[in-house]
Formats: C-alpha cells, structure tokens, sequence
DNA sequence: GGATGGGATTGAAACGTTTCGCAGCCTGTG
DNA sequence: CACAGGCTGCGAAACGTTTCAATCCCATCC
C-alpha cells in the first residue's frame, strides 16, 4: 500500500542509494532533488522507520517505567520529559507497574525485547535486579527521584537533595521552638524515605533533640496512609507540637485528619507539607511546603537522556541533584510549650 | 552483540525455518525443541522485535494522543488502558499534546511515521483534521471521551451519555423547585460541553422553564474558569439557587469561590458537581455528583481497539457509551425561594 | 521390501531501509 | 587535448525476522 523507497527510485529513475542520502542530509544534484521531492508528493512517500530502526539498531524510543501513573508528582515529570524527548524524535513508552516489583521487571523486559534505546525508571525494587538486563543489553539507564544504591556508578540519575530538604523543614521548626517534632515518612526502605529521614535525624541532632521514636510514622505515601498515620500522633499522650509531612498525598491525608479532629494549625499545631501540585495549592493555600522541582526533574532527565544516547563511549555517569525550595506559608509558628 | 536466530541456528544444526516455527507455536520434534531452548538459554537469545515488525508489517504498538497528561480524569483511562493492552503485547505511546490541535497533528504524524497498529485520541481539534492521514493509513482509530461529527462512522467511539448524565442532574434540582439554575460549562465547542447543554437544555424545558441565558457560563474546563464562572454568577442580581457545574477540575474551583464568598452548601445554595476522583473525594466528601467510570472508558477502549485490530476486514465502526451515576451527597436541598 | 503419505524441516526470498566501495562525470589545469 | 581530482550516483549486501514451496524422513501398509 505505502509507498517505498524503491517506489521513488522506479518514478525518479535514481538508484536506492541516492534516494537514500537524500533524506539522510547528504548532497544530491539540484534537478535530482527537485525528482525527489517531486516523487515523493506524488506517491505519498513517507519513511518507514521501522526499516530504519532494523537498519541503524536504534529504535528511537525512550522506555519509561513508574510506580504510578494515576499521580501528579509524577505524570508532570512525564509530561516534561515526553515533550522534550519527542522534540527530538524520540517516543516515549510508558509502562506503569503499579508499585509492583514483579511487574516493574516485567515491564523493563518488555521494553527490552522492543529495543529501546535507553531506559528511565523510577524505581520501585530497591535493589534494582529487575535493571540488570538492561545493563547487560548495555543501553543507559537513568534513574529519577530515588537512587538505588547498588547500581551506583553504573547508572545516571537525577533525585533532588532530600536530606537537605528534610533538614531545612525540620530546622525551621526546631528554630521556632518546636522540641516534638512527628515525621510522617513513605514507606520504609525506600531511597527518598530514607534520605528525608537522616535529614530529620541531622537537624534534630544540631539542635541537640533526641530523636523519639514513636513520632516517627510511615504513612506509604498515601494519602490514606497519611490520614491514619497522624490520627495515631494525636492520639499520643505527649503529642508533637509541629508536624512535617514528607509527600503530597500524605500531606492532604494529614489536612483531612487534623480537619476532622477540629484542630487547627497553626494555633494548635505547626505544619510543613510536601509538594505543590497545581490544584491542590489553592485548596490549602497558605501551607508551608517544600516543592519540588518536577518540571525541572523532567527537563533535566530528558537532556541527561539525549546526553547518554549521543556519546554512547563515554562512559561517566553522572547523578544531577536538583535543590527544592521551602514556601513559606502560614501554618507554621513558634512553639506555645513551656 | 545480542545473539539473532541465525546463531541459534548454526548452535542447534537446524534450520532458521524451524527456530522460527518454534517461536511461533509450531509443531517442533521434541529433541529439537530441546535442543533450541538449551541454545536459547546459553546464547540468552531475545526475539528482535523491531525485525518482526518489520516482516509482519504490524508493531505492536498503538498510539494514543491526548489533550494533557497531568490531568487525573486523563491519566486514570490511560493507565487501564495501558495495562489491558500491554497484557496482550501491545505498547503504548502517549502524546501530549497539550491541548494545541497543531501540536495534535504533528502527534498524529509523529505515530504514523512510527507506523503504529491504532491510534486512541480524545480529541481536541473538533474538526477531525488531525485524523485524516490516520484515517488514509487506514490504521484503526478509536475517540474516547469526545465525538468528532465529520469521522461519524469511520472510526469506532467510547463515550459517556454526557446528555443524559446533565439531563439527570438538572432534573434532580427541578424536582426538588429549583427553577434558577446555572451552568458551568466547559470550552465551547466541545463535543462534551455541547451535549451536557444539551441536557441541561432538555430538562429544563421538561420542567416547563425557559432558560435564562446569563445562568451558562463557560469556564473552560479549569478550576480558575469554574471560579471566575462562579464568581460572576454570584455577581447578578437574580442569583441560581442551584449550581450544575460540568467538570471536575471546575467543580473544585465553585467549592473554592463559595468557600471565599462564605456561601454554605447546600443551606444558601444547591451544588452539584462532576468527576468523583480519588484524593479530592475525600476533601469534599458530601458532594451530590456525576461519576464517570474512568476505568471502565479505558477498559472499554482497550478492548475495542484489541477486537478492531483482530477484525481488520469488518470495517462496522462501533460507539460504545458508557453510563454515568449520580452519586447522592448532601450538597442539594428543596428550593427555599417562593 | 518398496511404495505411499503425512508431518517436520529447509533454503531462499522478502520486508524497507542504510552504507560501503566503486564507477562515472565534470571541471580545470598543465 | 589529456588527465587528475573531486563530487555524485550506483549496485549490492546487510539488519533479523517470517513464510512459501519444496524436500526430506520415517512409519505404515500392502
């Protein structure tokens, strides 16, 4: 049905070669060229670029594997990254493992029979094994949002600096007096967990708090998980004063919970959320959070991509850390205790 | 570097027909079929795909282009349409393209060139340009969400009853002696926007009352739009006394302008809003509302675009439409005027 | 034991490109 | 006028599969 490259070498009289190089940028006498284009109007030419890929042994597609795609955090990175990559030719298949390991490394398969030329993973099994085959297949592979340490040197990434952040949030509150300070975290093992914990940790300890471990909760990063995980702070005999809450879903979870137990922050307790996402942000306007920078996440993912995919020899990988910014809202205030 | 059939055939002493039949369900002498999956496993061979493709003249893969990915009604098709279709060995390329019916084109171009099996669109050039080439490819085409009058059976369809959905909720508050009722629309035009007024419309005349034409405003689709639309409304001499706002992003944006001008639901006005999506349910949870099954939408589409790529001879282009429910909250009451 | 038949196996061509090495042509110079 | 040198164009092979028609092998039957 389509027309081929052979179909315009039999109307031009050329032979494959010269039709070829044509497309591919290389000179061709003025009058062929007119041929060329000429032909290819007629005949409704368009290159078959599976031909092509089978040829070259690039594909030209971006393998994207999430946890999640029914998440803002995340489809806005996406969105970012589909954008730029497309822009320069590249497609983008996603595949959402719904936080499933099993699933993960089943995606990263399928994407590897397809050929992708390179591969994006924010990943769900901690111990990246569903990655080794892609290493084997020797594409790159660069990891967004968490890090996952054994693959370390092998891999780029790009994360944002969690501890820092998780310092900065904590030390604001430690500096307005805050001594209970409960820490609702994701779940456990989980790269940026861990990360915002230690910076918990770090700026408890500059202002020489001892850590209290029943203030410390994982709330999965849901939003249900949020809900309960501060129902039970409150529920403590000797409550926080001041809460940070380290993602958007459990920072709407910790809204709702303290809504429905008629406690009002600041008056009666201090908040600093995660994350502000584009319509949650009028809801709880005047929330003290710590943003990401997703678009820039995506931006930076993409090039860091394309960079990997040009000079394919040159083997350093490299880890783009991007810094968030803490907004100040009103929902944090000194602490009223002793 | 990765091994191809021909390897597998000079270690095994068979021939590339037989390895070939073997992979595709054949009938292989028992030894032989030993015999190959020993190789397979020694030489880790993986099928090539992208060859494949290029023999069988299908890819597998099926593009689907919509107006925004950071958009939770969105993501949630997609997301069980992808996992219905990957399940059977397709893969999905998203395009975003944010709502520019150029930028939609050049998605659509950019997946016929990759010579995609089916294209999945919710659209946003009403006009059905964007589709022709698709169309002349004469690969399948699926809409989701929004007719395209023009492509009227050339392409199968997945819908909600968006009239009688809207016809629904109007009649709802007529019962209930509402006769001033406004109407937050979304962006003219719209396939959607056209037929939940025209439901609006319907009822309204059932009830025995003429519209008034500054009671339908258009608030495109948005949270800002739905506030600006709520505000004006609010601004006239001869309130609504009931509300019918049209989607979700727009129903967030009443509950915000109400909430700003202390206007309570359901004592000063009657609300009733669209879209029940997972975390924003929870933060209005009394809403009366029209739920859309997303997920159903996409299983739907899914598995229609599966059944028009098995059939490809019988050219019977299907509309699916999917029915919505009203969900009771406590967001509407009798009318209290005269 | 040889003919028959049927299922398994095979070689070769094809899918639509790219690319390599070589041939042809033209221009300008000695 | 012949020849060197630089472009441009060409034929053919290759990428890794699938598939067709033909062949082969083996068991069965007469």
């Amino acid at each position: 049905m389509a027309a081929t490259m052979k179909d315009l070498s039999r109307e031009t009289g050329l032979g494959l070669a010269t039709i070829s190089k044509y497309f591919n940028g290389g000179v061709v006498r003025e009058k062929n060229r007119l041929a060329i284009e000429n032909a290819v109007k007629k005949l409704h030419y368009v290159p078959n670029e599976v031909a092509r890929s089978l040829k070259t042994q690039q594909t030209r597609v971006i393998g994207v594997v999430i946890p999640e795609l029914s998440n803002a955090f995340i489809t806005s990175i996406i969105s970012s990254m589909e954008d730029i990559l497309r822009k320069q030719d590249y497609a983008v298949i996603v595949c959402d493992c719904r936080s499933d390991p099993k699933r993960e490394k089943e995606a990263v398969e399928f994407l590897l029979h397809r050929r992708v030329d390179g591969l994006i993973n924010m990943a769900t099994d901690a111990t990246g094994a569903h990655l080794k085959a892609a290493l084997n297949a020797n594409i790159p592979v660069l990891l967004i949002d968490r890090l996952v340490e054994s693959l370390r040197g092998k891999v780029s990434a790009v994360v944002i600096d969690n501890a820092h952040a998780a310092g900065q949030a904590v030390r604001k509150l430690t500096e307005l007096g805050h001594r209970k300070i409960g820490l609702v975290l994701g779940s456990p093992n989980l790269y940026t967990t861990n990360q915002r914990l230690t910076g918990y940790l770090n700026a408890l300890k500059d202002a020489g708090i001892t850590p209290t471990e029943e203030y410390i909760r994982y709330g999965n990063y849901t939003m249900d998980g949020g809900y309960q995980a501060v129902s039970d702070l409150l529920k403590l005999k000797d409550r926080p004063t001041a809460l940070f809450v380290t993602n958007f879903e459990m920072t709407l979870g910790t809204m709702l919970a303290l809504q429905h137990s008629g406690i009002r922050v600041p008056e009666d307790l201090s908040v600093i959320g995660f994350d502000k996402l584009e319509l949650f942000g009028e809801i709880f306007p005047d929330l003290t959070l710590i943003r990401q920078p997703q678009l820039s996440i995506g931006r930076e993912a993409a090039n860091l991509m394309l960079d990997l995919l040009m000079n394919r020899d040159a083997v350093s990988h490299r880890i783009v850390t991007l810094s968030t910014a803490l907004t100040e809202g009103r929902s944090v205030r000194a602490c009223a205790d002793g």
